[in-house]
DNA sequence: TAGTGGTCTAGACCACCCT
DNA sequence: GGGTGGTCTAGACCACTAA
């Protein structure tokens, strides 16, 4: 028997609804423009509502779409550009219009994991800086900043104990530090509670985590983990200015 | 009437599901170990099978878990970290333990996000290398390199018009020409067909996509977009060797 | 051929936002 | 209160893998 395949080897339902409403999307819609809601659209296409979802978790991952319970589905903007390398060092975060906003400061002990970069016993507390980053007036990124005693010993115990106030302290004598440099790492994670909060998400939604080491004086002075939004960022790394290419954009070459 | 809160504010029970699983994950199973399949763990709590794919699903993003259809469920183990900033400039790709292989090269017309980038006409053919990355036997990034003609202009005409030996005579000449700097994004993606098929998941997997601009002489040489596997990778950037934390130990922290 | 994960359905109810 | 997306169910069938 003839093993003449046809032409389209069984794509799934949602991954050609996908494709679909990707160039509906291109063609028909503007950036902001709400969608008709999940039941209509299912209908539309004569699909249940589970594989009409299946398509819009999709593209919402890759930043077509950003959908709000009890509003709707709207037409996402390009994904802001978010520098990562640079500027990081001025730990300030005074003056910028992309900047890092302290939002708490506690004395905690930290997870082992975080301990053990940082060179400190594991029952050892240290300051934990909440900040966020704010970027056109979004908050596109919630961190964790864990700084042992240790890398600023001159933090007056006077000042607050916590809070803000405390965490610009923090930051001041880190400051005065200096830094050598810093490692870096990327990777996808998924919002917890907190963080989803502070980035207006639901809980568990797709994240990139940076985590960051800062070396001064041959050691750790300071570890951070950072949460950025995946859906609506793009991390930019180096010297220049923005790459103005969307992996969207990407997908429509020919194969 | 009293407005008492409950304790608990309604977590999903996908989402506690998530937690039980991951615990349980830490305690009493070893990396590689095969989970019970989805009917019997759904079972075993009490859920539907959609409502633990949801849990596992959320595992697996966060790189806890390998599901292979016709397999099972296995424990996956820690990411690993590939380096993204520095060696790149070593064209050749030989040699090293971790290296990029090239696959093919093809000559065609790129889409306009590229050529708009490369500062070449819209409708003028570009070499297109494709090239995988392998580290410890697994292809954890496919890529695309987009070299204008002009970027390499002593390559022969005779040389094989396509295939992994013009490959790597594009690479050749590129390595040639030298490098000014080079620009880099991260964003999450979800693999196309092509790209899913060279990192042995399906399309539409989460991945890391990487793009880079290559500068030289005030120009920009050629683009690269690495797709890399969001499950299995975590990217490092810096001089500095790895960074041996996990987001996934994060997540117990104190809150 | 048996067992796995992947896709799909047609419902239901809930949490949230707006008016 | 009415409409939205988010969660959940209990099934069914399919594609793939390995024995």
């Amino acid at each position: 028997m003839g093993t003449t395949q046809l032409e389209s080897v069984q794509e799934p339902k949602y991954w050609h609804l996908k494709t679909v409403l990707s160039e509906a999307l291109d063609s028909d819609f503007a950036v902001g423009e709400i969608l008709p809601n999940e039941r209509e659209l299912a209908a539309r296409f004569g699909v249940a509502r589970a594989t009409l979802r299946q398509a819009l978790e999709q593209l919402e991952l890759e930043g077509r779409l950003q959908r709000r319970r009890g509003v709707g589905t709207t037409v996402a903007p390009p994904r802001v550009g978010v520098a990562v390398s640079t500027a990081q060092r001025d730990w300030s975060g005074g003056g910028a219009v992309e900047a890092w906003q302290p939002v708490d400061c506690t004395t905690a002990v930290a997870p082992s994991s975080v301990t053990s970069v940082l060179d400190v016993e594991a029952d050892e507390p240290v300051h934990i800086v909440r900040r966020i980053r704010v970027t056109h007036g979004q908050t596109v990124a919630a961190e964790l900043l864990y700084v042992p005693s240790s890398s600023v010993p001159e933090l007056s115990a006077i000042e607050a104990p916590s809070g803000p106030a405390r965490a610009r302290g923090v930051l001041r004598e880190l400051h005065r530090l200096g830094l050598d440099g810093q490692d870096r790492s990327v990777e996808l994670g998924s919002a917890r509670a907190d963080d989803a909060k502070e980035l207006d998400r639901l809980p568990g939604a797709p994240v990139l985590v940076v985590t960051t080491r800062y070396l001064a004086a041959g050691g750790t002075a300071a570890l951070s983990v950072a949460t950025y939004r995946a859906d609506t960022c793009r991390l930019t790394f180096g010297d220049s200015g923005d790459l103005e290419i969307s992996h969207h954009d990407q997908e429509r070459r020919a194969s």
